[in-house]
DNA sequence: AATAATTTTTAGACAAAACTAAATTTATTT
DNA sequence: AAATAAATTTAGTTTTGTCTAAAAATTATT
């Protein structure tokens, strides 16, 4: 049985390896985590030892693959806590986050089955986020952040990259959620910031902002 | 902020102290909690030091005014998702303890009074006990069990007193829910066990079981 | 390629929550 | 009331997960 802190850190180093697809680094894991490196470094340590990490002192990290079936278990739960909490207690897509993260430690695989069962099998969560199946697998979906569009184009937000109160409170405040029809108007050169058309309205958004908002790719 | 342990110390105490209504000793939280008297004594003293409870060596304990607010509050956390898991994820009473003595420690309060609303505030959970108001009063019912009945008693189930899978699947496959009509036929002096009709079939049950049984008090 | 800067690890400590064994207090018996 | 038994507490460890400060390794810079 594992606990609480090192389903944190296994959690950690697979959503770090989302983004960077390379070893993930002590510091990179200390900074989400909020811990010092020195801490990480200890915990690395338990880890190799339950094998659940491949692990070489100065050269970074990575799951093994017990380890991470067992990382992507967590996420199936968090996402599926989050898809519970928006869908059929009304929370906000920005007010489920912090819940789903102790959510997500409860053992029970038969309560995740059944609430599984009981949302009706979702695929995405309230952030547009695959929900990894009970097997492990995570449905791909061909898409594309927002930065990588043209001038010109008109699409429909597919869902987010990072489940972040402030930044899903701020695309709440610009109208955008899941589904959202958005036109690129203009880029501006100097920044890479985006002025778009949501829903009528014209907004000035960052480059940061755009790389995080994902569009259907045809 | 209270810890895992915290919380089922005072957990602990209150629901000994339900049923003794006297201050507790060490050694029945040790049995409960299944520590060693000794760690029962550390805790207590931590406790104390938070002024959670009331407190004098060899003297025993009781729950302080927050202490009690504090426990109530977990006994509505476990009632309240013991209802979700029974209702609307279709678990069996004999197996939503367990799960519940996990999830009652998730911390959000907006995350309770929202499951609450879902479920219709319920006053009552799926083994008849009361569900603790977000103010923390108890609902009182006016009820007694089985054995203080009579030969000729009839009645309807209102609730059982202990939450133990054993004891729940035992009364499941005598036919004994929430609402069944029970009837006393026999009470056998040597040991106080009763013969009794549950659904037109005649079963003997032990002194033990109809105590742990609640009856409606007309 | 040598030096500086950064990253990572080691060493040593600490708090929480548990334990065992021994000492102390309280309760029970004779 | 003294002796014995039982319950409780103290003392001293252990494990887990954290920390800071110092040392070592790696990476970057001149």
């Amino acid at each position: 049985m594992k606990t609480f802190a090192e389903e944190n850190y296994l959690k950690a180093i697979l959503n770090i390896s989302f983004n960077t697809n390379k070893k993930v680094s002590t510091n990179e894991i200390s900074n989400v985590l909020k811990t010092s490196p020195a801490s990480v470094t200890d915990m690395l340590k338990k880890l190799l030892e339950k094998k659940l990490v491949k692990y070489e002192k100065y050269k970074g990290v990575e799951l093994s693959n017990n380890g991470k079936q067992y990382a992507i278990n967590i996420l199936r739960k968090h996402r599926l806590w989050e898809t519970f909490l928006v869908e059929h207690l009304g929370f906000s897509w920005s007010e489920v986050h912090e819940i789903a993260e102790e959510l997500e430690h409860i053992k029970s695989t038969k309560l995740i089955d059944k609430l599984d069962a009981f949302l009706g099998y979702p695929k995405f969560d309230p952030h547009g986020e695959p929900i990894p199946s009970k097997e492990g697998v995570i449905p791909n979906v061909k898409s594309t952040s927002l930065d990588q569009m043209e001038v010109g184009f008109t699409g429909h937000v597919l869902g987010v990259t990072i489940d972040d109160k402030l930044f899903l409170d701020y695309l709440t405040k610009l109208n955008i959620k899941i589904g959202t029809k958005i036109e690129i108007i203009q880029i501006i050169d100097f920044d890479k910031s985006l002025i778009v058309r949501i829903e009528n309205i014209q907004n000035h958004i960052s480059f940061d902002v755009a790389k995080n908002i994902l569009i259907k790719n045809i």
